[in-house]
DNA sequence: TTGTACGCGTTATCAC
DNA sequence: GTGATAACGCGTACAA
C-alpha cells in the first residue's frame, strides 16, 4: 500500500523478467502458460499503476497543439482566450508541448477554411477551435480526421462523430437562469428578448437560448408576463438604435430586456438618456458590459467563461498526449451568474 | 524552436560535458571560465527548458498529501470536499502521490489538535487543512513547520508566515455581492442579517460578511434601506425557531434576510409556513439549502465552492512536489452567484 | 576542472 | 517463449 510498485517488482515478485511482464500487461502474446498465470497472480496481489512519467519520458516528442478561433479585434469576446492559450503555454513549458495560435475572420467562411487548411497542412497533432460555421466546420473536422489530427471544439456545438471532445455550456438551461433573473426582479410586465445580428451568427446559439428564457415563463402558473422578440442589426449603429428605440416606444409597457449574446452593452448604451430605464440581463463580461454592469445599466451578465473553456479543452488535450488520460466527450461547464460586486472576481 | 532541447544537446553544441553543462546551470561552480562561456553563449541562443518529468522520475518518491477537514457528518458543507480528494486522489494514481484524508470534530478544539498531531506523527509531506480554530492552528502550523511538513490551508484564513498557501474566498467581498442581489430585488425595506452557532465558529469569518453587507448598503446614495442583526444558536432547535419568528414579529416590516453560513435552509424552514415569506440570500450549496432554493424558500445563494478550493491547493501542493511549480501565497476563489435554475450546473 | 557512468520506470528490440 | 539491454532526460557521485 505505501510502496509503489514497478515493472521490476512484479518481475521480482512473479520470478521472470520485465520484459515478460511488459508482454503481460500490453497482451502482447508470446508468454508461455506459467509465466503468465505467476505474473497475472502477482498483479492480482498488488495495485499495480504504471508510471505515466516513464512511459512519457520515452516517447520523446513535442505535441503540437492549435488553436483557431475568431480575430480578437473583430470581437472581443475572444480576447480572454487568447490569454488563457498564453498562461496554458507557460505553464506547459518543458513538458513538451507546443501551441499555436490563429485567427480567422468571424465574417467569412472562407477565411475559415483558408487558416484551418494552412494549419493541417502544417501536421499539428491537434485542432482546437470554435466551430462557428457549421458547415465548414464539419469539412474541416472530416479534413483532421483524414490527416490523423485530433480535434476538439469549444463555445459553440456541431454533432459530428469526428470531434473528441466539446466544451461548452447549455445555451438553453442559460436562458432559463435569464430568465429566473428577470423573473425575481420583476413581479409582473412585459420583457423584451433582443438578438444581435442575428443573421451573421450561429442562428441557433441565440433560439436556444430564447427558447430556454419562453419555456421558463410559460411554465410558471401565473400569466403575468408578456414576452416579445426583437432581432436587430448592429452593421449600421445609427440603425440600430433608431429601430430599438423605436421597438421600446412601440412597447411602453417594456420593463425589462434579455439581451442573448455579448453585445448588451450597446443596448445599455441606446437607452442610458431616456427616463425610462429598462432592467437589462446579458452575456459575457466584455469590457464594456462590466462597464454598464458596474455603473447599473446592465443588471446581470452571464459568464459563458470562454477562457476557462479553451485552457480546459488544451489541459485535456495535453493530458490526453502526456499521459494517456481519457477525454470526456462533452463538457458543459456551469452557468455562472454575474452582478457588479462579484465581477471583479472575474476579470484579471 | 521546434525541437525541445536537452542538456545533452547543449553539451554537444557547446563542445563540454553534459556535466559542465549542469554545474553551469546550477550554478555549482567548479567551472572555467572558457567553459562558462561557451555554455553561456549556447544558453543565450536557444530557450533551454529541463524536463520536469525526467527530474521527477529520478527522485523516485511517494509524497504524502494530508487533508485534515472537520467531520462531514457534522457538517454537510464539507461533504464535497471529501469527493473533491477521492477525484484528486484518482487523477494523481501513478504519479507517486498518496492522499489521505482525516477528521476532526468541529466542534472541539481537542479533537483538531489531536488528530493533526497524529498525522504529523506520520510524517507526510505536506497537510492541507481548514484552520476553524485560529489559535490552535497557529499551534500545529508552528509544530509543522518545525517538522519540516508544509502547510496549505483553505475556506479560513490565518495570518501566519508558515502556511504556504491560502486558498479561499473574498468574504467582505461576498457579503457586498448578498448586498447588491438584494438591493436588486428591494428598492426599499428593512433588512435582516443572521447569524446562526456564531460562538461556535470562527467568529470573524461571519463578521467580514457583515461588513461587507452593511458597507455597501451605507454607501447608497439612498437611505432607503434598515439593517438589524440577529445571532442565533442552533444548539436547540425549538428555541431556534421561536427566537427567530419573535424576531420577525417584532420586525414586521422586515422583507429579506442575509444569512451569513450555510444554514440558510433552517431559516427558510422556520418560515416556510408564516403568510410573510421574506427573501432570503444564504451560502453554499448544502442539499438543504439547494432544496429550498428549487423549491422558492431561498432566492440566492453564493458558492463558497469548498470542494473546488481543495482539489486546487491538492493541484497546487502536487506539481509542486512533482514539478517544482511555485504556489501562489493566496488565491481567492470568484464569488458564485446561484440560482434555482443554474444551481445543478454545480452539483455531482 | 572535467567527463563518465549510473539510476529512475517503461518499452522496444535483440539475442538466445 | 524469454531474458537481458538500450534508450528517453535529468542529476549526481566518482573517477580522471
Amino acid at each position: 500500500m505505501d510502496k509503489k510498485y514497478t515493472i521490476k517488482d512484479i518481475a521480482a515478485l512473479a520470478g521472470v523478467s520485465k520484459g515478460t511482464v511488459d508482454r503481460v500487461l500490453h497482451k502482447r502474446g508470446k508468454v508461455s502458460e506459467t509465466a503468465l498465470v505467476k505474473v497475472n497472480n502477482v498483479l492480482d496481489e498488488i495495485d499495480y499503476q504504471p508510471n505515466p512519467m516513464a512511459k512519457n519520458l520515452r516517447i520523446n516528442k513535442v505535441f503540437k497543439l492549435f488553436v483557431l478561433i475568431p480575430n480578437v479585434g473583430k470581437d472581443s469576446f475572444w480576447l480572454p482566450c487568447k490569454d488563457g492559450i498564453q498562461e496554458f503555454e507557460d505553464a506547459y513549458k518543458g513538458f513538451g508541448i507546443k501551441v499555436e495560435n490563429y485567427f480567422f475572420d468571424p465574417a467569412s467562411t472562407a477565411s475559415f477554411l483558408e487558416t484551418a487548411r494552412g494549419m493541417i497542412a502544417l501536421q499539428p497533432d491537434a485542432i482546437l477551435t470554435v466551430p462557428i460555421f457549421a458547415k465548414e466546420a464539419h469539412v474541416i473536422v472530416k479534413e483532421c480526421y483524414e490527416a490523423g489530427i485530433k480535434v476538439s471544439i469549444f463555445n459553440n456545438f456541431i454533432a459530428s462523430d469526428y470531434v473528441h471532445n466539446f466544451i461548452g455550456q447549455d445555451l438553453y438551461q442559460s436562458g432559463r437562469v435569464a430568465a429566473n433573473l428577470l423573473h425575481m426582479l420583476l413581479k409582473k410586465g412585459h420583457i423584451g428578448i433582443i438578438h444581435i445580428d442575428e443573421e451573421s451568427r450561429n442562428a441557433t446559439h441565440l433560439q436556444e437560448k430564447e427558447k430556454g428564457f419562453r419555456n421558463y415563463f410559460s411554465g410558471l402558473k401565473s400569466d403575468n408576463y408578456q414576452i416579445s422578440t426583437l432581432s436587430i442589426s448592429h452593421k449600421d449603429p445609427v440603425k440600430f438604435k433608431a429601430t430599438l428605440l423605436e421597438f421600446l416606444d412601440e412597447n411602453e409597457n417594456l420593463e425589462a430586456m434579455f439581451v442573448t449574446i455579448s453585445k448588451s452593452h450597446l443596448v445599455a448604451d441606446a437607452i442610458k438618456d431616456r427616463k425610462q430605464r429598462q432592467l437589462i440581463v446579458g452575456y459575457d463580461l466584455v469590457d464594456k458590459n462590466v462597464h454598464y454592469l458596474k455603473n447599473g445599466g446592465v443588471n446581470f451578465l452571464i459568464n459563458q467563461k470562454p477562457k476557462e473553456q479553451v485552457t480546459l479543452a488544451l489541459n485535456y488535450l495535453a493530458e490526453y498526449f502526456l499521459f494517456d488520460k481519457p477525454i470526456p466527450s462533452e463538457v458543459l461547464l456551469p452557468i455562472v451568474i454575474v452582478n457588479a460586486e462579484s465581477v471583479d472576481g472575474y476579470l484579471v
